[in-house]
DNA sequence: AGGATTTTGCGAATAGTTCGCAAATGAGCT
DNA sequence: AGCTCATTTGCGAACTATTCGCAAAATCCT
């Protein structure tokens, strides 16, 4: 009796391949256009499958662009950190954790970031909730 | 010829009512539950174009929930500031940027908030766009 | 190669959101 | 209050992102 395996399939090694080379978020549309440029054949629904799947496993972060829809990025969510977004050509750097107190100048100096914005958002539990 | 006007209207009051007494992001589907169970019959389109309506004015922020889905919340998005929001019940308790360098302290002394976790982005132009 | 199992592609289904248009409502005037 | 006209509403259809079912294709293993 198998315990689930794992195949490795072109289309996967392509959409890999393609969240290799992004440093930006991107939707499972933008992948799949990405795909088809490239010539390889792959069907929406794989993409979104894949997508899950790398992100079951912990290899890339979903989160919803401004518009709701989802967008994926090769990171691991594991190692706690944030990230400073480009507004004109969306690429990510990965910003520190421990670099919070002094962000601004920090991330001038470690990744050239003219910062403009942030958004932040703490979870945690209220005072009516604990 | 005539300036576009601004109707007061019921349908427009319920709406604003509902969003005044919740301290939460809510989706247009739970508003528009929210109005059912006041007797009040509002369409789901109402509830959209209302919620456009308000956030084009200022009077609402909006944000995608972890699903996607586009939720609501008066709060006016010129007076800058962070949400701290309760992982049981939703709850959003503002903080205010001075206090972002003792966070968690400044959180849990002015707001009774346990903080157990935060999501921040950070967004200007990275150093290949300047 | 052969057989068991997983994955893919397709098209249909679903869910959230937007749109067009006729009917209803609100504002202003008399 | 009644009249007129612009705005808003409700409805259902359209649209978009995402998921699902299932037969066909690919992968893995011996």
């Amino acid at each position: 009796m198998g315990l689930r395996a794992d195949y490795v399939t072109r289309p996967r090694e392509w959409i890999a391949s393609i969240l290799a080379r992004e440093p930006r978020f991107l939707s499972a549309a933008q992948i799949h256009q990405g795909l088809e440029r490239d010539g390889a054949r792959v069907s929406l629904s794989t993409v979104y499958r894949t997508l899950d799947r790398l992100q079951a496993k912990g290899d890339i972060t979903a989160r919803p662009d401004a518009d709701g829809e989802a967008t994926y990025m090769l990171c691991e969510p594991s190692r706690h950190h944030h990230h400073a977004i480009c507004r004109t050509c969306g690429r990510v750097e990965d910003v520190d954790c421990a670099a919070m107190e002094q962000f601004a100048e920090s991330l001038r100096a470690h990744n050239g970031f003219e910062l403009d914005g942030h958004a932040i958002e703490f979870f945690g539990k209220c005072g009516a909730c604990r």
